[in-house]
DNA sequence: TGTCCACTGGAACGTACGGCTT
DNA sequence: AAGCCGTACGTTCCAGTGGACA
């Protein structure tokens, strides 16, 4: 296709946008970032959290406060909104009040989080190459220069005990006792209820001075939530009736998860305005949650590392000759037949066994260890997502199309071992 | 009841890399 | 430029495991 008839092709879709009936007043108001005026449900826990963080007001540092409940429950929406009036308010007191926030499973290391937390005061610190101590030092010394009340916003903290970040909190609870000007509070946002259990006691004690719990929203409440987003997300008469409640439904189903409903009704909504349909039905929802799932899917499947598509591949090949659940030791021989015909060096059987435990966290594969008796222990494996997609993903990156297909040479010894030294699967 | 298999999974260590401090 | 640091990704080693089997 000439560039020409690229631009005409284009030039049509960015028309028919144009032309087309837009069923959305404002679809921002339904993505994630959006902190809305109106927290519907949500108003024990803005009391409770403002009764918290309200001594700041006075100039006097606030408790520690450890936020639980599961994913979109609204603890985040419910912190920055106290959070950002609360900044708002301390201003016409006179108190000077700096607000971080991390997410520590996006920053990932201890790190890179308080090089945030310094950035928050304005201290610069290299992107790498510090010691975490120096960097830490760093952060005390710009409260020390100053007179500020500091709250660290930690959310999805319980990533934090997985990279060891335990001495980082156990440090930030203690940080009060070395300043002398300034003060520090810290949040913690969880949505792992067992993240305590990890804690070291000393941290805990010190972290959950306060505690709130944001229990799922049930189908009814998703209503309240969802009601209130598309007045303002759409235009009038854009949703039919039913919709919300399809959503809302869907979503309760899911442990009340409002971020899942305000997706659903976000696609349903672009799925209408794509088919040029002013609109929005519940078969757009049904739709919308088909395409949300193929998505998430095929993004994961895309953002591999080359070896991990591997090991997936290797899964895939062995579903063909009908080994709906491969062992190790079979998926570590095709894999190695895969890395030959790539030109890549393999890596050793116990990485290759670590990378299919992390396919299995993220959902793509299902394990579970077994064991064949005087046959061994080991873990059986199969594939969590649609073959087809697999092959859709796969055939379009260019180091994996001819592996799809491949016959690998290794099937005849593991069918014939089966019998021999392993119970059949 | 002890043996043995085919691993699992923890821990320690190695290497490469980017980037800061001295 | 050398030395140091954190991070990412990997290897090597090895104790532990659960249940079939002799």
């Amino acid at each position: 296709m000439t560039s020409h008839t690229n631009h005409t092709v284009l030039d049509n879709v960015f028309q028919r946008f144009l032309n087309g009936p837009s069923v959305f007043k404002d679809r921002d108001v339904l993505r994630h970032d959006y902190v809305p005026e109106k927290l519907p449900h949500r108003e024990q826990q803005i009391r409770c959290f403002g009764e918290i963080v309200a001594p700041v007001l006075r100039g006097s540092r606030c408790s520690n406060v450890f936020i639980y409940g599961k994913t979109g429950t609204g603890k985040t929406a419910v912190v920055k909104f106290v959070l950002n009036t609360l900044v708002q308010r301390a201003r016409q007191f006179g108190a000077i009040v700096k607000i971080c926030y991390v997410n520590c499973r996006l920053i990932g290391t201890e790190y890179r989080i308080l090089s945030n937390l310094c950035a928050a005061l304005g201290a610069k610190v290299p992107f790498t190459g510090l010691a975490v101590g120096e960097v830490y030092e760093r952060f005390k010394k710009t409260l020390n220069q100053r007179k500020i009340l500091f709250i660290a916003v930690l959310d999805e903290i319980d990533a934090l005990i997985h990279a060891r970040g335990d001495v980082l909190l156990y440090e930030l609870t203690r940080i009060n006792g070395c300043l002398c000007s300034s003060k520090t509070s810290i949040v913690g946002i969880s949505n792992d209820l067992r993240f305590k259990e990890f804690l070291d006691p000393r941290v805990l004690s010190s972290l959950s001075e306060e505690e709130i719990v944001f229990r799922p929203y049930d189908a009814a409440e998703l209503r309240d939530i969802l009601s209130d987003r598309a007045w303002l997300a759409f235009q009038k008469g854009a949703l039919l009736e039913g919709s919300i409640d399809l959503c809302a439904a869907l979503a309760a189903a899911e442990h009340g998860d409002a971020r899942r409903a305000l997706d659903l009704l976000r696609v349903a909504g672009e799925v209408a305005e794509r088919k040029g349909e002013s609109l929005v039905t519940e078969g757009h929802i049904r739709q919308a949650e088909r395409r949300i799932e193929h998505d998430q899917t095929v993004e994961a499947l895309k953002n591999l590392p080359l070896h991990s598509k591997l090991v997936l591949c290797s899964v895939y090949l062995l579903g063909k000759v009908k080994i709906s659940s491969a062992i190790t030791g079979d998926i570590y021989e095709i894999y190695r037949e895969l890395c030959d015909l790539s030109g890549l060096s393999p890596l050793t059987q116990r990485r290759v066994s670590s990378l299919v435990n992390e396919l299995d966290v993220i959902g793509l594969l299902n394990t579970r260890v077994v064991s064949m008796g005087r046959y061994g222990r080991t873990r059986k494996t199969r594939l969590s997502v649609a073959r087809g997609l697999i092959r859709e993903v796969f055939t379009s990156d260019g180091r994996l199309r001819g592996l799809v297909d491949h016959a690998p040479k290794c099937f005849s010894t593991i069918s014939s071992s089966r019998g021999r030294r392993r119970l059949p699967l």
